[in-house]
Order: structure tokens, then sequence, then C-alpha cells
DNA sequence: GTTCCCATGTAACCCGTTACATGATTTT
DNA sequence: AAAATCATGTAACGGGTTACATGGGAAC
């Protein structure tokens, strides 16, 4: 049994569900995978090539007259036992967060006031984006055999979402308190900003 | 203005606190930038030649007896000026969340309940692990000048953490709900736990 | 009737990870 | 005295991202 990344598993996990082309794949795991494991669909072809080569998958091509010719893959029976087995393992990866605002963040003390504002006022922007998104799907999740266990990990995305929205109100308040109390640009002044 | 990654202004913040080898780079990364952004030693090194290449770092060697000679870095100016343009500008990549236990649990009805607990219970004790972890440096964290952006950083991964130990409980709960109620274990039977 | 989007894929790059190296100092 | 740790780094691998290709339909 090969070592194998966690996005060949995600395949093999959404070939169970039913057999799919590349192109569908990440089309799929798009809508529900993709919240908490992205996948670019150049990684996904060649995952299924290797897949194939390890004889987890059996891809056969369909010719097609108005589309593109494709090739689509079942899942085979030690696909689907290296994907069961990869499921009852108790270990997982500890969960990667790489925050870039959060970087910029840290090192905010060398800009001013009203750029360290900005940068919030983008960060909500993008999370509440993003919740808004996870909210919109968390009602077709159903179409999936996963549903039930789809909501749970729906929920998961907006809990934290939304406590990062928590965190961001309780950040500006800090924020605009030290600005009113020290050197920088006083809160909620109509007229004295530094942005347009 | 070349094209950098995160992880290059990273390093130029870091280094913009005080002058540091690679070895030090790496250990105050993995004590403060490490929880939002975590750099491997490998990664600095490289980028750290590449920094200097691009003239915005300065490296001189420094000889040690009892120790392996060194080489300590220091910000430049042209380096200062890519930080503060980098930091003043406004917009930055969406944080990345991959968790590799959600992927699990997505695929998890082709699990047994047990199986499903024990993946839960994993997943409650790594990230008590990792709150406790972030509780426990939060504390020493005034040793650096962003000391307040600082605490303030450190609120956001108390926060998503905590929400995430709230999802666990009601992910626990539903799910034995459902055991209760279906094809499952029993919930709270005092004997038939397969952790100990 | 150009321009944009759909459906399908291949090729190249590079950041981040893992493995390797080394000599002194401390611990068991 | 063997083993683990510290303090420094280099080299190789590979997963994930970005760029490239293409031909038919839809939109404007």
């Amino acid at each position: 049994m090969a070592v194998l990344p966690t996005s060949s598993f995600a395949l093999l996990g959404l070939l169970s569900i039913r057999t799919m082309s590349g192109y569908e794949l990440a089309a799929l795991a798009d809508k529900s995978l993709a919240y908490f494991w992205p996948m670019h669909r150049s990684l996904i072809y060649r995952e299924l090539h290797r897949l194939e080569q390890l004889g987890y998958v059996a891809g056969s091509d369909v010719r097609q007259q108005r589309l593109p010719d494709k090739r689509i893959y079942r899942l085979t029976g030690p696909g689907r036992a290296a994907l069961v087995d990869w499921l009852a393992q108790p270990g997982f990866r500890p969960p990667q967060y790489r925050n870039e605002f959060l970087v910029k963040l840290f090192f905010a003390h060398q800009l001013q006031p009203a750029q360290v504002h900005a940068l919030l006022a983008d960060y909500r922007e993008a999370v509440a984006l993003d919740l808004a998104d996870l909210e919109a799907t968390v009602g077709k999740l159903d179409a999936i055999p996963q549903g039930r266990f789809g909501q749970l990990i729906a929920g998961h995305g907006m809990r934290t979402r939304r406590a990062i929205l928590e965190w961001i109100a309780e950040a500006e308040q800090a924020l605009g308190r030290d600005a009113a109390a020290g050197r920088g640009i006083p809160p909620s002044t109509p007229s004295g900003g530094a942005r347009p």
C-alpha cells in the first residue's frame, strides 16, 4: 500500500459516490470538499493517472461530438479497500491554517491606524463573503449521500467563520480605543481620514 | 519589484525586529508566526539566499568556536521599503484551511459509528492541545515589540479553536442521537467504548 | 461576427516538506 | 560511553498552483 496524499483519497471518496470524469470531479469537489480541502483541476488529472496505475480506479474513454472526448473513472475493488482502510485509520494530519492577513497584522505596528483599519475591513469582507457562500451551499448538500455529514461539516465552517467575525468586531473596538487614546487618528471623525 | 511569496515578507518582518541568523529566525518564527504561517528551517535558508540576492537583506559571516559558524542577516533599506510596501498593500491571499479530518468525516458514512466517534475524539484532543499551546504562549508575547498585535492575533487563534471545540460537542450530540435512534452503538453506555 | 464561456485536458514551475550532514555539549 | 540535544546548515522530492491549449456553443 503506497503512501498517498490526502487528495488521492478525497478523489477515491468522490468516485465512491458515482463514476465521473476529471472535469466532473473537479466541479463536484469545488462545491463540497473545496471548503476544507481545495483541489485544482490539474492536480485531479494527475492524481487520476496515478490512481489508475495503482489499479484503484479504472478509466474508459467516452467519445462525444459536441464536447471534447472525455475519460470517465470508476472505483475498483482495491480502490474501495484503500479508501475504507484510510478512513478507518484513526490518525490525520493536523489542520493547516495559513492566514496571510494575520501575517500582515503581526507587523502592523509599522502601519498607520487607517491602514490597519482598511486591512481589517478587507478581512471582514472576505470572511463574510466566505460565510455567505457556505450558508448558501448548505441547503444544497442533500443531493449527495453524505448529506448528514455534509450538514455537520458545514456547521464546522460556519462556526469558525462566525468566530472570526466576532474577533474582527473585538479587534476593531480595541484598535479604535487605542486610536482614541494615543498617537493615532481619532475614531469616527468624519473628515480626517488618510484614505479617499 | 519581484513577486515574492508571503514567507519572504514574513522573514523581512522578523528581521525588522532585529538582526538574526537563519536558525534564530526559525526559532522565533516557530514561537510566533507559526500559529498562522508555519515555516520550515529549510525554507527560511532558501528564502534568505534569495532575499540577499535581491538586496533586501545583507548577511555577514560570524565565526564561532563552540558552535558552528553562522551567518547573520540584517534588513537593508530596500528590504524595509519592500516590507512596508507589502504591508500597506490592502489585498491578501484568502486564508487556506486544509483539514484532513473533515475529509474523512465527509465520507464517514462508510464507517461504523464507533469509528466515527474515535475520529471525533482524536480531533478534539488535537484541537484542545493546540488551544492549550496557544494559551500558554499568549503570555510570553510581550517580549516582542508586536506585543499588542500579538495579543490580538492570539485571540484570533483562540476564538476559532474554541468554536471548533463547541462544534465537536454539538457533533458528538448529533451523532449520539443518531446512534440511539438507529443502527448504531447506543450513546452513554458506560462499558462499550472503543477508547479507554 | 467577435467575444466570452463551457468542457476537457497537458505542461511547467515553485513553495513547502522530508531527509541528510556535522561537530560540540549535555544528559542518561 | 552511548544517546539525545543544540546549533547550524544543504539537497532532493513532490503536492499544489499557474500558465497554456483547443474547439464548439452562447451571448452581445
